[in-house]
RNA sequence: UGGGCUAUCGCCAAAUGGUAAGGCAACGGACUCUGACUCCGUCAUUUUCAAGGUUCGAAUCCUUGUAGCCCAGCCA
């Protein structure tokens, strides 16, 4: 038992043991992490590791985890997207209590701040045009040209920088900027713009500020103000790390937070990343941000997947700075893996032809009792008719089979999930040779539950009652883009796959989905889980024993 | 081209100088009232990007290469 509670036990990934390092080189005594998404689109499967591994991180340490809004950029950022992250991370089960923050609230602290670097002589106001300071900057070999106001007198920059507040200039006529060297190594340290002027309303502080500070700047101060001691973020900030430890250093502040950066999540055959996602949205070729094809929050979990399974899939991908993309088949191994616990499994018929069992009464029907869950009692029974009548489904019959077919084929018998043997007789066809109605006879003594051993059958299938059955559309939904890590081709197109999206009409659902009202969206998920559309009313999944293939792809240009 | 980072099975990923975990996928086989699930087995020893070196011992240390990712926004 022991045993195999520590093979249960996963090794610490390279944050972890950073974290213990710190705690017992005593930098830290507590843990404060925190998930600072900008709210200019919605959350994805890329989020949901940074917020799981920030909130599993505080959790573990005995810590708190925080939700910030990192809105220091009016022109972007909206409320609606505010509403649906907030939605989104407490969906995930990640707590931040009454530890909701907006960066946009710091801002006096932030002014304070500039003021404080200029009269420490580290930043001064500057009057370079955008395309000026970017000459200036130089490039990766050439180091950068100080500029002609760096030197300008403290008195001067505390002036300056007081009527760029008050709103005496105009969007890009002056920035403040901070003193550090032109001819770092390092871009981002060749004297960095750390506050811009920008004459827009903030959808939190209205038209109160017209001067917005810069990620570099404000990030580690909303850091150091909320007290954070590990500041996760991914590896493309590595290069801002000295910049952000430049600023905690020179605001002064005590305890400042440490930044650690890991690797972003890529997934196979899916588009990540908001820039692709909006514009598949604003292009029409999805039906929005909730579309279970993509792999946002919202779509995901209209789609059936559960904040458990997302949360098992991020344990089982593991934290490093190696970039990397994961199979898809691992995030549809875990929720196949919750959900055959969890969830009933019922019967529905995508593709059905009629089965008529010649020897059961005409006009009769019986409620046989099915469980539903084999493997978890507790999720009860239900009530499913059967009659004379059923469809099926029109690939569990095969008029001349190959070997090794299990299912139905003249001569052979098979069970009906959770009802009788039936035992096929032969079938009718159209003029075209289409199978349209398959006969049968079934052995009563056959019924399920009722201890038969007598003799085995190999195959088993299921079916729908036609008289009782619901009509049914049904939507396959397969993932939008056929391309590793979903990234853009060369020549600026995704791979899309046009069987993303696959209308099936006249499919049949067995009675108890009638309050299943959104049962007309369902999705493929994989070996046949099917849930239907959660969007509205239910959470209900079906159990398919059927694969959807892929087929080759088209293209679009974003 | 300057700087930063990374490289371990088809895909993730452990191992912190002591003799290559685990999961996904795949493939066998058993079981089966869902061809699912479950179970059992196989899956890095001319092995850790390559080539040298140090060491009793190297994925780990050193040297030299190679490949990939990121950076020249008044975006985050």
């Amino acid at each position: 038992m022991e045993e195999n509670k520590e093979a249960l036990e996963v090794s610490k990934n390279f944050i972890e043991q950073e974290i213990d390092k710190d705690l017992e080189d005593g930098v830290y005594h507590h843990v404060q992490t925190r998930f600072p998404p900008e709210p200019n689109g919605y959350l994805h499967i890329g989020h949901a590791k940074s917020i799981l591994l920030n909130y599993g991180l505080a959790q573990k340490y005995g810590g708190t985890f925080n939700l910030r809004f990192d809105d220091t950029n009016p022109t972007k950022e909206k409320e609606e997207f505010v509403q649906s992250i907030i939605e989104d991370v407490k969906w995930l089960g990640a707590d931040f209590e009454d530890r909701l923050f907006f960066a946009s609230n710091y801002f006096q602290k932030m002014y304070e701040c500039a003021v404080f670097l200029i009269k420490k002589g580290k930043a001064f106001v500057c009057d370079l045009s955008a395309d000026q300071i970017r000459e200036y900057r130089g490039d990766f070999t050439t180091p950068g040209k100080e500029s002609p106001y760096r030197n300008r007198s403290i008195e001067e920059n505390l002036k300056l920088f007081e009527e760029m507040k008050e709103g005496k200039y105009q969007d890009g006529e002056k920035v403040l900027r901070a003193k550090i060297d032109m001819a770092s190594p390092n871009i981002n340290m060749r004297d960095p713009v750390i506050y811009r002027v920008a004459h827009n309303t903030h959808h939190n502080t209205g038209d109160a500020w017209c001067i917005y500070p810069m990620y570099d700047f404000a990030h580690p101060i909303e850091d150091a103000v909320e007290n954070i001691t590990h500041s996760i973020c991914t590896l493309e900030f590595e290069d801002h790390r000295p910049l952000y430890d430049w600023v905690v250093r020179e605001c002064e502040f005590e305890n400042p937070p440490r930044q650690i950066e890991f690797a972003k999540l890529y997934l196979t055959n899916v588009v990540t990343g908001k820039r692709y996602i909006k514009k598949l949205v604003e292009d029409g070729i999805v039906d929005g941000w909730d579309d279970p094809r993509l792999v946002s929050i919202a779509a995901l979990r209209r789609r059936g997947y559960t904040p458990e399974s997302i949360k098992r899939f991020v344990e089982l991908v593991g934290v490093s700075k190696a970039n990397s993309s994961v199979n898809y088949a691992m995030l549809e191994y875990c929720i196949r893996e919750d959900l055959k616990m969890k969830k009933p499994r019922m019967m529905a018929i995508l593709d059905p032809v009629k089965l008529v069992i010649d020897n059961y009464p005409e006009g009769q029907t019986e409620m046989l009792s099915i469980p539903n869950n084999l493997e978890n009692e507790s999720l009860g029974e239900r009530d499913v008719p059967f009659g004379r009548e059923l469809y099926i489904e029109r690939e569990d019959f095969m008029e001349n089979p190959p070997k090794k077919y299990f299912r139905l084929f003249p001569g052979n018998e098979v069970r009906l999930m959770g009802a009788y043997f039936v035992t096929c007789t032969g079938c009718e066809k159209d003029e075209d040779g289409n199978v349209t109605v398959i006969h049968g006879t079934y052995d009563p003594e056959t019924k399920s539950g009722s201890g038969f051993d007598k003799r085995k059958v190999k195959g088993t299938i299921h079916w729908v009652h036609a008289d009782t059955a619901q009509q049914v559309e049904c939507r396959l939904y397969e993932n939008i883009v056929d391309e590793e890590k979903g990234k853009l081709n060369d020549d600026g197109t995704l791979n899309l796959n046009p069987n993303s999206l696959t209308v099936l009409k006249g499919c049949f659902a067995e009675p108890a989905l009638k309050g299943a009202k959104a049962f007309d969206s369902f999705q493929f998920v994989r070996n046949g889980y099917f849930c239907v559309d959660c969007k509205d009313s239910t959470d209900e999944h079906l159990v398919f024993n059927r694969i959807v293939s892929l087929k080759s792809s088209f293209k679009i240009t974003v």
